[in-house]
RNA sequence: GCCCCCAUCGUCUAGUGGCCCAGGACGCCGCCCUUUCAAGGCGGUAACGGGGAUUCGAACUCCCCUGGGGGCACCA
């Protein structure tokens, strides 16, 4: 039995998105995956609010809501790096004392303006060492000029750093290019580095599952490490990156990238689990694609996680979405939706024609938001009945529409009151039409809208005096609008 | 500019030397079903970036090129 300590360490600077929740998600299923096969697994939950300038305590409670809502639960913390300062200035002085870390006044400015008179030209761009080498008279000078300091760490002159990564193989840089770097700011709080470093090593962590964007930050933790004193390294495994249509970063310009955001446009927390894992990983052909989290988890193989970064599909996740909503339980389906709907009708909601409303909305609809449109129409008020633009157009392009919803006005006024009752096939029949291509206008007029609910079912639910008023005030626009 | 990672249909991917003139899924197109639209069923379109090398034989191995992404902060 191996024991295994996975951290998810998100920095709460917004609403989380997709790529971080993908980390998130790789690192829960290997963590279940292995806990599965009988390894003592466990799955940390970090804050890494070192930046206090870019932290919010509602992003900190979004990240556990929103993990939360996913499933993807956390067996330790959540720690918060910002309740940890005093051991990393501790660390930070021990580095210092040790010669592995100096004391450095240059500012932000002094480097950049160096790197830009070509101090570094024809190599990586970065600190070029100015403070390295002080003594303590320089420092003291420097002190008494009023300059602030930083803390920064001293890499290797030469020679280069290589790391196993689990998914890319073999990772080498030349240290010369990686230059010495901050570790402490002037304020005295750490750098993402020593923070990371330092807290992995306490929280004996085993393996660090990542996006490939903190492949090159490797080489530097892991040299932090080493001077920190630790002899075991973790395994790494840096995970292919999603992007956008155009391959670039996703961002906001892209549309909707925060989880949140999709959850509130009606996907399933199964969908986007599923659609996530399937992005940068795949089980193999045999398995299907439609996988449930625990199914999932008890594929998952770090080991079969592709290399390549992966394009964000919101149309493949919309269908997936749609499968899920067809797996679920009626039952289920309804109660995940229905708050939302009382909220919105208030006693115009009623639970029978709900119940109904879900049962045959749920075959013809993706996302949750499309089922509950699609039910609008059925406890709107009256007064609040609207035909968009679009649906309109529809029912006056309509052959003969007017003759047709006054048939249609007719039959309804006395057929027997059952869904089959009601059927319209042979109304439309019977005025030599065919129904398929006129039935749209019956649609429009009962549901406000070109795509919705079977409209039997609809204006049986909606009851006859309801049906007839919409009916009737069809007509008459229609009247007004193509007078005869 | 320097460094790192990557490279199969439009997209997600299967494929680890012969089973592949490359399989699945989404999308798209067509047909069927049908109370509009959806959903569903059936069918179709579409890819191994280029060039060398190794080999009897390369999508699979190696090299170069090209292309894409990432990194180079007192962000993480």
């Amino acid at each position: 039995m191996a024991t295994i300590r996975v951290r998810y360490s998100p920095a709460p600077s917004g609403e989380l998105h997709v790529g971080s929740v993908s980390t998130a998600l790789f690192n829960w299923l290997f963590a279940r995956h292995r806990a599965g096969l009988g390894d003592d697994a466990t799955f940390v939950l970090r804050i890494e609010d070192t930046d206090r300038s870019r932290t919010r305590e509602e992003w900190i409670d979004g990240i556990q809501e929103t993990l939360g809502w996913l499933g993807i639960d956390w067996d330790e913390g959540p720690f918060r790096q910002s309740e940890r300062f005093e051991r990393y200035a501790e660390a930070a002085r021990r580095l210092v004392a040790e010669g592995r870390a100096y004391e450095c006044f240059c500012t932000e400015d002094d480097v950049k303006a160096r790197n830009a008179t070509g101090t570094v030209a024809g190599r990586t761009p970065g600190y070029d060492g100015h403070c390295r080498d002080l003594d303590e008279a320089a420092r003291e000078a420097q002190r008494a000029e009023g300059r602030t300091s930083v803390v920064r760490f001293r890499t290797p002159d030469e020679g280069a750093s290589t790391f196993v990564d689990l998914i890319r193989g073999d990772v080498s840089v030349e240290w010369v290019n990686i230059h010495d770097f901050v570790i402490l700011r002037s304020d005295g709080s750490p750098i993402f580095f020593l923070a990371n470093a330092l807290d992995d090593i306490d929280q004996a962590i085993t393996h660090v599952i990542r996006g490939e964007d903190l492949i090159d930050t490797t080489h530097r933790v892991l040299a932090l490490r080493r001077a920190l004193g630790e002899a075991e390294q973790p395994v790494y495994a840096h995970l292919p990156l999603i992007l956008a249509a155009d391959r670039s970063k996703l961002s906001k310009r892209h549309g909707a990238v925060a989880v949140e955001e999709f959850r509130s446009r009606g996907y399933l927390p199964e969908a986007i689990i599923n659609y996530l894992a399937l992005m940068g990983w795949s089980p193999g052909d045999d398995a299907g694609e439609i996988l449930s989290t625990d199914e999932l988890a008890g594929l998952f193989e770090l080991e079969k996680v592709t290399h390549a970064s992966a394009v964000f599909d919101e149309k493949k996740l919309e269908w997936m979405n749609g499968e899920w909503m067809r797996r679920l339980d009626t039952a289920e389906l309804g109660a995940r939706i229905e708050p939302e709907v009382r909220a919105r009708f208030g006693d115009r909601f009623n639970a029978a024609v709900f119940a109904h409303a879900v049962a045959i909305g749920q075959e013809r609809s993706s996302t949750l938001v499309q089922l509950v449109e699609q039910m609008t129409c059925l406890f709107v008020a009256e007064d609040d009945f609207s035909i968009d633009d679009d649906a309109w157009a529809r029912l006056v392009s309509v052959e003969r529409v007017g003759e047709v919803l006054d048939a249609v006005t007719a039959h309804v006024d006395r057929c027997e009151w059952t869904v089959e009752g009601i059927n319209l096939v042979g109304v439309i029949k019977d005025l030599g039409l065919k129904p398929g291509k006129v039935m749209a206008a019956v649609y429009v007029a009962i549901e406000g809208r070109a795509q919705g609910l079977p409209v039997f079912d609809a204006i049986w639910l909606i009851g006859r005096e309801r049906a007839l008023v919409r009916l009737r005030a069809a007509r008459d626009r229609l009247g007004r609008d193509l007078p005869v």
